[in-house]
DNA sequence: GACACTTCCTATAGTGACTATAGGCATTGC
DNA sequence: GCAATGCCTATAGTCACTATAGGAAGTGTC
C-alpha cells in the first residue's frame, strides 16, 4: 500500500510517517517505479505500536527503546518494564502538579466576578502580588511530563 | 539594577529575561554607559507577573493578553476572567486525560513482572495489539494543555 | 599595572514532535 | 487533454526557552 493508505489505517498524518522514517523509527520501505513508498502489514503493525506509545505520551526516545526490545525478542524485557515504570512515575507526578495548578487557578478565578474594571480586578491583582505559597508548588521540577499546552 | 540582580530577584534566567524583551513582554529598559540593561522596581513587578502566569502554565500569548488588561486599568476585565476560565478548562481536561493515561499504563504494567524474554513480554505484546478502547480515550484532542514531558 | 574571574553584550543554532510551505512529478477520473 | 488528487523532496516554522560562540566591561587580588 502507498503512504496515504497507511496513514488512513493508522490514523497518522502522511508527513508524520515520513518524519518517523527520517528519525529511524520506521524502516525505509520499498519504492514503486514512480518512487512512491510501498508498505506492507509489518509497517502497519510497527506504526500502530509507535502511535499507541505516543497516545501514552511517551517520547520518541522511549519508543525507540521499546522498539529495540521488540526487535530483540530473545533478550529479557527488564528494560521495557523499567521504562514503563519510570513513565508511570512521570505521569503521576504531572497529575499531582496539574491538580495543584488547578487549585491555584480556581482560587484566582474566585477573586473576580467580572463586574470590575481591570484596575479593581482581583485576578490581575493576585497575579501581580500572589500570596507567596499559592504558586510555589504548582511549578514543574523538570520531571519530563509536559506542561499544560500539548500539541498532538 | 542590572540583569543579573533582576534574574536573582525573580528566579528567572538572564537569557529568559532577554527573550521576554525580544518577545515584547518586557519593555526595553534604560542602558548604562557600557550598554548594560538597567532595571527598576516596575520591571521586577512585571517580570514577577509573567513568571507567576508561567508557573500557572499559561502560554506567552495568554500572558500577553493579561498584561494588556493590566496595562489598561480603565477597561473592564471580562477578558482576563474569560482567559482564566478557558485556561482552567484546559487544565481540567489535561488532568482527566492524564488520569486515563495513567490507568492505561497501569494496566499495561500489570501484564509483565519482568521474568520473561521480550518475546513473551505482556507489555510489548499489548503495545503491538492493544484492546482497541484502552488507548482511545487517552489521546489528546488538541485542547492546548501540554503532553507528559514538559520543559520548564 | 597585570592577571584571572565574573557579568554583561549580541547573534545564531538547537530542543521535541511535529506542521506548514514551496515547487514539482505521477496517477486517476472525466 | 485537463483538472484534481496524491506523492516526492527540501526547507522553515512552532513554543518557550536553552546552549554556544565570541567578545567587551567590571571586580578582586597580587
Amino acid at each position: 500500500m502507498k503512504i496515504g493508505e497507511l496513514a488512513r489505517r493508522t490514523d497518522c498524518r502522511v508527513v508524520t510517517i515520513r518524519y518517523y522514517e527520517r528519525e529511524g523509527l520506521l524502516p525505509e520501505p520499498a519504492r514503486s517505479e514512480a518512487n512512491y513508498r510501498l508498505y506492507g502489514e509489518a509497517h502497519v503493525e510497527r506504526l500502530a505500536f509507535i502511535r499507541h506509545c505516543r497516545a501514552l505520551d511517551m517520547t520518541l526516545d522511549e519508543i525507540r527503546a521499546l522498539l529495540d526490545c521488540h526487535d530483540h525478542p530473545d533478550r529479557p524485557c527488564h528494560e521495557a518494564d523499567a521504562l514503563i515504570d519510570a513513565h508511570l512515575d512521570h505521569v503521576a507526578a504531572r497529575i499531582a502538579q496539574l491538580q495543584a495548578l488547578e487549585g491555584a487557578l480556581q482560587a484566582l478565578r474566585a477573586r473576580c466576578q467580572g463586574q470590575h474594571s481591570a484596575a479593581e480586578c482581583g485576578i490581575l491583582d493576585a497575579l501581580a502580588h500572589p500570596p507567596e505559597d499559592a504558586v510555589a508548588n504548582a511549578s514543574a521540577d523538570g520531571d519530563h511530563v509536559a506542561g499544560v499546552h500539548p500539541r498532538l
